[in-house]
Formats: structure tokens, sequence, C-alpha cells
RNA sequence: GGGCGCGUAGUUCAGGGGAAGAACGCCUGAUUUGCAAUCAGGAGGUCUCGGGUUCAAAUCCCGACGCGUCCA
């Protein structure tokens, strides 16, 4: 990837005329230069300067005395940037949410042109709501969370100002584009023009890539106008016909480069900071720090191989012990880190998504332990819910629906925060019994611990325990995860040149028999139709089955506009006409199935809560399966509550409608609600709206109205992972099928147990407990046998070699008896041989006792076993005193007895 | 999405092919003593469930269920 940028680079600056040179640089006469510590070539106002002004070419400047002449708070930065993009002509969008549920590839939001990107056949597509326009996009990033709070100016979240534009009447390019930028940040900031110099950079993402100009002021990059011009990738690309205008500038930079304070939280976290210190007092050497975060901002994990190795340079630069530096500045670094974690969750949670141990859930979860250990460690009086409520308050002006979801957010952090403390738990007996062992871990040892049970070095040496210094620890770790790319193709056809199959099925009453023109074929049984009215496998519905030409219908999926049919058999010939039938009842029972998909869904997140979304689900002939995300177990009368709500909507027989509409149009109408069961592909998206109770878009079949379902019944309720549960389900036919199996398992119960349904709790717990009592019994009676026989086996053992022999071979003992009866007997005549032979099932088995006195007179357990069970066909094992063994042939016994009764001490 | 780990008494856990264990809690009795009292005795178990291997499985193997953890 890199060497694709770097080649990319020096192809773009061979040429840097026709990409990189803009009417504002012939204008107000920017000069080229190469940076002479980098390379990177650059454009500014000052012929002098020989770096470029980008970090670590050239420090910050702007600290303690910002280049701008105002001083902006974080939300009146954003109104003065909208001011300006307004006036300018550009339509301001609401953010979008930083869960990008439209992007199938991503977990989050990462960027503001994320938005604007639509995956479809593996190509990225360009859809704007406006042209141009300018977007707050809050954006959500955790590849370098360790240097978050450290580095002065990186954060989990931040909010890209993305002006976007696409290249045409409507919008517009390069020229303007740097042109309202410049003029933003001279008029609108006030900062000179001598002071911005512009970078020549590449930028590559999902599908396609382009040239940008990135702009750096006093060593701050505070913005990156990208303009996508090529499709594809580096090796193979074609021109984007409508080229996009990525422009994104971090509005926290901006906030910092305003206020020029020591750090960039200080200037966008300021009303959460001042809260933070006035509960928790902080003291630190103000004007060290001053000098301490100039540096810190060099601070780049891509570049140190660890924190520490960092610091230390810092800490020689500064003439100071690292370690003075950390212990005075590391709370602070801390509540830097805090703020930025909790807002980062904020905006998660509100949009939807919830910490759990995989996906884009153990970010949270990480960023959420990361902020609680912070709170330990420095023993700060912070409450997690208060910040949550701080960040409220501070973007109320900005983001005001952030408001709408407090309660929410609370409650899903409470939740969390309290798995964050049974885990603590787990961790602290984990290490506390690790080093009241007082073993030494190694290396492999600590890597098991970390990677199953989340103890991490750190944790095991506060906690006492012994470590040999852990080499390579974070690597090992590394290489057990090393993924194996486990990916079983896909069947592939060569649809390129067919044209896109008539979808029938979505039309009103469309035939169940019709004919159709065999279109292709592929070997394997691959048909493909001018139209069809077969439903393909989509949005976890199951294929229609039926009839091709007489031949049985066994798959069907759809291959972007194709729909290519597998049939049993010999396929029939292109271009012969075929009698098609579908297999109608199948169908109706499917699509019963999906629309209560659909009602479940809207009465889960009713009865549960707005974080609920559906994971996945799958529609069957006879049941369906949803899952849906929450973050604890459901409990029997959470699913009652759901089924009762289902099936009222159901009893209210509301109006579906399916609509094809423009995407852009659905989205803004309805939401990213819409996106439920994945990513719909292709620019009309088709909306199933249960009368306003839920609205996703999908491909789906589903009936006219909620009435036709009849009935919906859950059948089982699990956990599927963390954070997911699945709901299985029936509906309509499937669910009187179902009524009456259990119907029917609940009348053979009865007739098993021979009573009356109703009676049948009553009976079930009788004839379990009287199961019991004949067990407590059995014992007590064995206990008896144990005590009557004894006073044989005294009289009836034989004397050999200095012991005493006994050998029973009462096949009716079980085995508790056996071993009580030995034991006893051993006990209270040392000198006896106990010797029995028994059976379970179909295999013989021996138990063998020696008491003490018979030991000494050369008797061992374990020696006759092994003598013994040979002859049965098998082996054994035990001690001296006690052993047991066996064999298969139990036709053996009488030999095996035998055998016993003539054995003699050992010599 | 993938890897690793766990599931044993009411609780926390040890054991890891051959007799079901500890601590705490609980019950009974003694003792009378300053903060989680002591002593003696006792009850409490489908070793998560289902298959398989074996003479023998809590233990090994496979699967299901429940849970934890790490990585992308």
């Amino acid at each position: 990837m890199n060497d694709k940028k770097q080649a990319l680079k020096a192809k773009f600056s061979s040429d840097y005329k026709k990409y990189y040179v803009v009417d504002l640089f012939k204008r107000e006469g920017f000069v080229r230069k190469k940076c002479e510590s980098c390379g990177k070539h650059f454009w500014t106002l000052r012929p002098e300067r020989t770096r470029c002004d980008d970090q670590p070419c050239s420090p910050y400047t702007f600290i303690g005395r910002p280049p701008t002449t105002r001083k902006l708070g974080y939300v009146d930065a954003w109104k003065a940037v909208e001011a300006f993009f307004k006036k300018n002509g550009h339509a301001i969008v609401k953010r979008y949410p930083v869960v990008s549920r439209w992007r199938p590839d991503l977990y989050f939001t990462v960027a503001s042109i994320i938005d604007f990107q639509r995956v479809e056949g593996g190509k990225v597509v360009f859809s704007l709501p406006a042209n141009p326009l300018v977007v707050p996009q809050m954006c959500l990033r955790f590849n370098d969370v360790p240097t978050v709070g450290v580095n002065g100016k990186h954060g989990t979240s931040f909010c890209m100002i993305g002006q976007t534009a696409l290249a045409n009447n409507e919008g517009y390019w390069k020229d303007r584009t740097i042109d309202l930028d410049f003029r933003l940040l001279t008029r609108t900031f006030g900062i000179k023009k001598e002071e911005i110099t512009f970078d020549e950079d590449v930028w590559m993402g999902y599908g396609a890539f382009g040239y940008s100009l990135q702009y750096n002021v006093r060593g701050l990059e505070t913005g990156n106008a990208v303009f996508t011009a090529f499709e594809g990738s580096p090796d193979r690309y074609v021109a984007l016909k409508e080229p996009v205008v990525d422009m994104g500038a971090g509005l926290e930079r901006l906030t910092w480069l305003s206020q020029g304070t020591p750090t960039a939280y200080d200037a966008y976290f300021t009303p959460i900071l001042k809260r933070m210190k006035e509960d928790n007092r902080l003291e630190y050497d103000e004007e060290l720090f001053n000098r301490y975060s100039a540096l810190a901002g060099e601070i780049n994990l891509d570049e140190y191989r660890n924190l520490e190795d960092a610091r230390q340079k810092i800490a020689n630069a500064l003439g100071e012990d690292p370690s003075r530096l950390w212990s005075q500045f590391g709370a602070l670094e801390a509540m830097y880190a805090i703020a930025d974690h909790t807002r980062t969750l904020l905006f998660a949670v509100a949009d939807g998504m919830l910490p759990s141990n995989s996906g884009g859930g153990y970010n949270l979860r990480m960023v959420f332990r990361r902020t609680r250990n912070f709170i330990n460690y420095y023993k700060f009086k912070l409450q997690i819910a208060d910040l949550i409520d701080w960040h409220i308050a501070q973007l109320k002006g900005m983001y005001p629906e952030l408001a709408d979801h407090g309660p929410d957010v609370k409650e899903v952090l409470g939740v969390e925060e309290s798995r964050f403390l049974s885990s603590s738990e787990r961790v602290s007996k984990i290490v506390s019994s690790l080093s009241a062992q007082g073993k030494e871990l190694t290396t492999d040892d600590l890597v098991k611990l970390y990677d199953s049970d989340g103890v991490t070095p750190e944790q095991l040496m506060e906690g006492g325990a012994k470590v040999s210094p852990p080499e390579g620890f974070y690597e090992q770790v590394q290489a057990r995860h090393l993924a194996r790319e486990l990916e079983q193709p896909k069947m592939q056809f060569d649809t390129r040149r067919l044209k896109p199959t008539r979808l029938w099925y979505y039309e009103d009453e469309a035939p169940f028999d019709f004919t159709a023109r065999v279109v292709e074929v592929f070997e394997g049984g691959f048909v493909v139709l001018d139209r069809t009215c077969f439903y393909p496998r989509g949005g976890g519905q199951e294929p229609d089955k039926g009839t091709i030409g007489g031949a049985a219908v066994l798959d069907i999926e759809k291959y972007g506009d194709v729909v290519i049919h597998r049939i049993e058999g010999r396929a029939p010939r292109a271009g012969t006409r075929v009698q098609c039938h579908v297999d109608q009842r199948r169908r109706r029972r499917i699509t019963h199935i999906h629309t209560a998909t659909h009602i479940l869904n809207g009465s889960s997140r009713q009865v549960l809560g707005p974080w609920v979304w559906q994971h996945s689900a799958f529609k069957e002939e006879d049941y369906g399966r949803i899952d849906i995300t929450h973050f604890a177990h459901l409990t029997e009368a959470q699913v009652q509550k759901i089924e009762d709500l289902a099936n009222e909507i159901v009893r209210k027989d509301l109006k579906v409608k399916n609509t094809f509409m423009p995407r852009q149009e659905a989205e803004s109408k309805y939401g990213f609600r819409l996106y439920q069961g994945g990513v719909v592909p292709g620019n009309l998206v088709r909306v199933v709206d249960i009368g306003g109770w839920d609205i996703e878009a999908c491909g789906g079949t589903h009936s006219k109205s909620t009435g036709e379902v009849g009935l919906i019944k859950i059948t089982k309720a699990e956990r599927v992972q963390d954070g997911v549960e699945r709901l299985e389900f029936v509906a309509g036919e499937a669910a009187i099928e179902y009524i009456h199996r259990m119907d029917s398992e609940l009348s053979e119960l009865s007739s098993i147990l021979g009573t009356q349904r109703e009676n049948l709790p009553r009976v079930a717990r009788r004839v379990l407990n009287d199961v019991e009592e004949s067990r407590a019994r059995e014992k007590a009676l064995g206990q008896k046998l144990v005590e009557l026989s004894s006073a044989g086996i005294a009289t009836g053992a034989k004397p050999v070699g200095g012991a005493k022999l006994y050998v029973s071979r009462d096949l009716s003992l079980g085995e508790e008896q056996i071993i009580a009866q030995g034991e006893k007997n051993i006990a209270s005549d040392p000198a006896l041989v106990y010797i029995a032979f028994f059976s379970t099932g179909t295999s013989a088995r021996i138990a063998s006792f020696v008491g003490a006195a018979a030991r000494e007179a050369g008797f061992s357990a374990v020696d006759i076993v092994r003598k013994l069970a040979p002859i049965l066909g098998g082996s054994g094992g035990g001690s001296p005193t006690f052993a047991q063994g066996g064999g298969p042939r139990l036709d053996m016994l009488e030999q095996a007895v035998s055998a016993a009764v003539k054995l003699a001490p050992a010599s």
C-alpha cells in the first residue's frame, strides 16, 4: 500500500502543473519548493522556506501565540465555518451516524466522504444529497488509541468538516475549492496568507483515489483537499466521469489553532476539562507542560517503537528525567484520554452500537475499559454518566440530537460498567492466585494469560507475581492472531454480456406459472431466463422452489442484475422457451415468515430500547430467525412482551407498502434505520413500510397486510454472540403446525405419565421426587448389605501365605457396594485380600482390596488386577491397596475366578 | 468474523483415566471471648448437556449449550 502511494506521489509530482497548480497559486505568487528534510513538494508565499510545514519537519509555533485574529470555542468554530460555506452557496448537511451501516466493509464512519460513498458490486459510487455541501461529520478511528491524550492532538473521535462537491455545473473543482479554503482561513479565521503552505499529497480510498493539497499552518495540518479523479486501484484505473472534491478539515485542529493552547484537548474539551479539574485537584508545572506539549505533538507510534522511547526522547530534549515528567503529567494525560473516550462512546452508542467482544463493539469495550482503568489508577472522582451529560451539554448547539439519546447511552454504559467490574474482579483473582503460587511466569505464560483471560503483564507485576522480563510480548500476541485467509470462492459466472433479468416476482399479480426464454446456460445446470417469477436467495430469504421445463429448481442466486437458477439434471438449450412453475405454497409460507421478521424487529425495538437493530435474519418455509442487538439476555417476560406486541400488530392488519425510490430520497426520508438487514445494493432501494410501524430497505417478498401473517410464535431465544440475541419463531401456517406439534407432544407425555394434561407439572415433579427417594433408599440398603455380608467374608476367607483371601462373584452387586464392602473389610481385618467380580453392562469387572498386613505378606491389589484382567481380555490399574480392572470377555469369568482362588503372595 | 480459555457443592475454585475435594457459607452441638470468634460433628453433587473411545470418563475425543478473553 505504501509503495503504491509513493509511486503515485512520484507520478503526480512529476506532472505537477497538471495536477497541483491551481489559480490561487498563480494569482498570489505561491512558489513550489522541495522540503530539505522529507523531500515532499510544497507551495508557499515565502520563497525562503526550506522545509515543509508538517510534523516532524517543522515544530509547532502556534502554541501560546495563535496565528488567527479570533479565538474560537469548538461549537463557535463550527458556526463560523458553517456560516462561511452557507454564504458561498453550500448546503449544510446534518451529520451521518458514526456507525456506518451503509458500508458493509467498515464498522465506523472514518471520514466525511464515507457519508457519500456506496459500494455496489465491489465498486464505490458517490451519492451526494446536495452539491456542493458541507457536513460536520463526527468520525471514529481506533487505530492509534495509546497516543490519545499523550500527543496533544490525537483522538478516537473527531469532527471532520467535509466540504464535498461534484465537478459539474452545480459544483466545482480544484480552483474554487482552494480559493474557498484559502478564504476561510485568511478571512474567517484571520490567518495571514504567508502562514499557509500547501503540500502535494495523494490519497487512496476504497475503490477510488486522487491527488490532494494538504494545508498547514505553523506546523499544524489543518485540512486536506482531495481531488478524487480516478476509480479503481493505481494498477488499473479509469478517470471518474464526475470527479469528486473531498476536503476534510479537522474542527478540533481549527479550534486549537485559534486558541494556541498547549494541547488540542484544552481547546476543544474546555468545559469538560474544567469540570474534571474542579472535582479533582491536579498539580503540575504549567510552564514545563507547555514546553513538554510542544514536543509531545511529535509522538507518533508509526515512528517510535513504543511510548517509552518517545517519552525518553522528549525528556532528553527538555533535560528532564522521564519518570518525573510522567508522574507530573500522567494524570493530566489521563483526563484528556477520558474526555476523548467518553465522547466517542457517547456518539457510538447514541448511533446504535453496543460494546461487545467482537466486531466494532470491541473497540467500544476497549475504550470504555481504558477510561475506567484511568479513573481507578488516578483515583479520580468521576462518573462516566456525568461525563456523558457534560459532552451533551457542550455539543447541544451543534448536535442537538445527542440529548435524546442521553438516557439510553447511560443505560448501555451502566451495563458495560458492571461487566467491567466483574471482569476486573476475575483478573485480580487470577493475579493473586498466581502470585501466591510464586511460580515464575514465562513470556509464553504471559501471552496465554493475556490472550485468553485478559490479564496484562503490568497487572501481574503489580499483583506481585514473578514475571520474567517479557520479550517481544506484543509480537507474540500478534503472532497468535495471524489471520488465516479462508475464503471460499463463490461460484463465478461471466454475466457481463447478459441483459438484466426482468424481476417479474416484484410486479403485482406476478404469476406462479409462466413461460420464459432461456437466455444462457452455464455448465452444471445453471440457467438464465429473460424473465423470472422465482425469488432468488437474498436478504436472508431462502429462494423459491419449483420447476423449469419440468426439472426441479435446486437453488436461485442473483449475480448483479442477472438471476441464475440451478436445476436438477440437464439444462435446456439456450434460445428455447420453457414452462416454469413456482411452488406457491412454499412462497406463501416464506412470505409470511418474512413479514413476521419485520414485525418482530419493530416490536423488539419497542420493548427493549432504541439500540436494537437487526443483526441478521433468515427466513425459511417452516421457521424464521432474527438476530437483534441487545446488551443482555432476554428474560422470558421480555420475549413474551415482544411476541404479544407483534401479534397485536398482526391483529391490527396494517397495510404493507413496497415502494422503489432513489436511495438518496429514502435515506433522507427514513434515516439509516432503513438498513436493518445490511446494505441493499443499487441506486434504487425498495422500501418496505409496515403501516409506519417498521420501515426497512428490503428486497424480499411480503404479505399485503400484517393480518395475513395470522400468528407469530417465538420458539426460542438464545445468545449467539456478546450483544446479539437470536429469536427463532414461526408464523402463519408454520405457526399452526408448530402448535399442533406441541399439542401432540403434550398428549404423548400425558399418556406416558398416565395423567391429564393439567396435572402434568405436578405428576412430573412427583415422579422426579420418587426417583430421588429410591436412589437414597438404594444407597441405605447397600450400606446394610455391606454390614450383613461382612460376617460371611470374615468366616469365608481362606488363609494363604500369612494373609486371608476372599473371592466374591456376585454379579448382582453394584460397583458402589463392592467398593464400600472392600474398604470396610480391609479396615477391620488388615490381613484380608478381597477380590470381587461383578459386571457392568456387557463387560466383566474386578475390584481388589489388600489390607495392610496382607500387603506386608506380599499381596498387591494392583498386581492382582493386572494378573486377572487379561484373562477377561482387558486390563486395569490402581494402587497396592485398591485397584480395579476388567475386560469384555464375560464368558471367561469362571476361569478368572478360579485363577483368583489360586492366588499366592508374590515372592 | 477469527483465535484462545473456562463450565466440578449455595459461592469461589483445586483435581485432570482407576474411591468426588478445599475454603467460605449453611445446619447441629459445645465454648462465652471485642468487631469476618473458636472447637467438634453434619448436610449439600446429573462434575453443563448429548454422543464416542475404554474393562473403567468429571478427566481423553467430537458436537451442542452457557460464559470469558484477545485480535481484525
